[in-house]
DNA sequence: TTGTAAGCGTTATCAA
DNA sequence: TTGATAACGCTTACAA
């Protein structure tokens, strides 16, 4: 059939393949790619031939002749966040599952450098992680405009049309978590913030207000603020925790911003002669792994990482398969684990016990 | 000249520059890559007219045609230690400079599938990180007669041939740090490792060692070991300082197997009454950011992440222009910084003082 | 010095 | 159901 065949080659091409099955290329298309069904008999034949020579297609030449590059890329202001890395591993892990591959960068680069490249290596899509906006429009633009789905996520300052953006579902995580309170029987409910009432892009503030607001009717619940530098460790944690138990002892329970901040939380509370969750009820959010093997173990609303990461894949996919575009909303999922208990019953009890 | 201009296309073409240029489209390539020159006239003809349609090159068709593909692979167990995030940066910085790009695989995943996307997207190159070996010589094998430029860590178990290596000079490292503390007039020196004996792939240890004997001849100076499960944390450094200073007091400096022991090594001296580096000097390996700026600063063999990673992509580029393999070293350098003094003068005082 | 044309390994269209 | 054949956008001998 084929009048020059590879001798030399390292590597089977399709051409081989067919001649080996003793069919035409065409064929071999069909049979690999399911674009087509053939005679059974035939179908097994290229099964084989392909088997014996280790045939794999050409990603290259697939990409030229075909419209689809089957590779993504993530793009992130922080490569080495923990909760971010694991939000890479799960899209990573999804994406080859699908036969896609991911590029990752990191915005400390020439962003305008890795535009040009995603665009002239033709990747199907990208995901473009949390504000602030290190990615600017115009260039966000530049990778529409060049047939280049883009995923953002929901905090980013402005929205793009034909452009999607992910968030998680904040809002029904705050109601799970107020509300699983509730239950219990709190009603002094205190939040610990990282950021100050300035920062657009949380989403958590506003989701504890209206989640309060919700189950508690009007009043302000007592919140502490991190401030500007934001950071969300457990020293600040510890610091907030710590001043909220001076100036609200009446409080509780607390939700905190994250894990890191509801584990300070716990020791500054310890330190303060509160017992958890006897005393006081702590949730954080996140679920990193150490949040289920601290002592007590943290209650905590999950965004697991590699779920994240999984959607935003499917997300990804599904929008460039179907030309679509859209908002999309991950729910949220609260795990319940030791430091939550019943409110203690004798508020007073409990305060004139501390001193 | 072109016969049929894309009059919708997003993007320009080569047709497109030189049909505006008015010359063959052979011409822009050979323009733009300087791959054969013209008259000045017509190189400045195809210039303008490539910025005026803002040409860039698909990337795809390139590497069909020619054969490269400007893409490169870094393959690690374990994305989230923060020396290899370094390493990352500094090769994905370096690439990016010459054209290339690299995908990031941690080992977790499909290792095999991995290998497949590798050879079917033919990369250029891949860099191998750190032992134990994830990735099996059958694998690495597999990648290497696909005509991929393999570098490996030089702690493999195992040698192939066609592979190339990379390590840091450690040997040397240590003859500048002990040597250095030799000069201060120090001649009992202890060291804090991380791995034991058996441990084939930690060249810290022996290095130590063989620097020992070479400047101060026989005799075996004094070591603590962490041993199974390894780990090099502060608290692993404060442990084994701690364990020093009881069975050898009259040691008056301390090389640990990195800066986070070496860290710990500090607290650790100065828990015991020992001043730093008044009473003891301490030498850490890696340079990491916080080891510029602890109390005292910390003098360190330094093997910047970056500046590793730049390597790691100048050894794969040259190799693979080249065609060649080879073992690479790379140069280390000891940093001075206030943990490091002279030898106390006598030492009976000092033990006496302390006591 | 410049242009022509044959690949590169696929996909996909269109007759046979 | 199958087999040619034209893209895809570029590189690179080779010819002019």
């Amino acid at each position: 059939m084929s009048q020059k065949l590879k001798t030399t080659s390292q590597r089977a091409r399709r051409e081989d393949v067919a001649s080996v099955a003793g069919v035409s290329s065409a064929a071999v298309s069909y049979v690999l790619n399911k674009t087509k069904r053939l005679s059974p008999e035939v179908e097994q034949r290229v099964l084989d031939a392909a088997r014996l020579l280790n045939y794999r297609p050409d990603r290259i030449a697939q990409s030229l002749a075909g419209s689809r590059t089957h590779t993504l890329a993530y793009m992130t202001a922080d490569i080495a966040n923990t909760y971010q890395l694991e939000v890479i591993k799960g899209m990573q892990t999804e994406a080859l599952k699908n036969d896609y591959i991911v590029y990752i960068f990191d915005a400390a680069g020439d962003v305008k450098k890795y535009v040009s490249h995603l665009i002239t290596r033709r990747v199907d899509g990208i995901f473009v992680s949390a504000a602030p906006d290190f990615l600017s429009d115009e260039l966000l633009c530049e990778l529409r405009d060049a047939n280049i789905k883009v995923l953002a996520d929901f905090s980013r300052s402005t929205f793009l049309p034909d452009v999607s953006y992910i968030m998680s579902d904040m809002y029904d995580g705050f109601m799970q978590a107020v509300g699983f309170l509730k239950e219990l029987g709190h009603t002094e409910i205190g939040y610990l913030s990282a950021f100050d009432e300035s920062c657009y892009y949380d989403l958590r503030l506003p989701a504890f207000k209206i989640a309060m607001r919700k189950l508690f009717g009007a009043g302000v619940p007592p919140i502490e603020f991190g401030g500007w530098p934001y950071s969300t460790s457990e020293t600040l944690g510890i610091r907030l925790m710590t001043k909220m138990l001076s100036e609200h002892p009446e409080v509780t329970a607390i939700v905190a911003t994250n894990d890191l901040m509801a584990l300070g939380a716990i020791k500054a509370a310890i330190a303060c002669g509160r017992r958890v969750p006897e005393d006081i009820s702590v949730i954080g959010i996140d679920n990193i792994d150490s949040s289920a093997v601290s002592k007590p173990s943290l209650t905590t609303l999950d965004q697991s990482g590699n779920r994240y990461g999984a959607k935003i894949f499917e997300i990804l996919h599904n929008d460039i398969v179907a030309g679509t575009s859209g908002k999309y909303i991950v729910p949220m999922r609260l795990i319940k684990r030791e430091s939550t208990g019943t409110a203690p019953q004798n508020v007073e009890n409990r305060i004139l016990l501390q001193e």
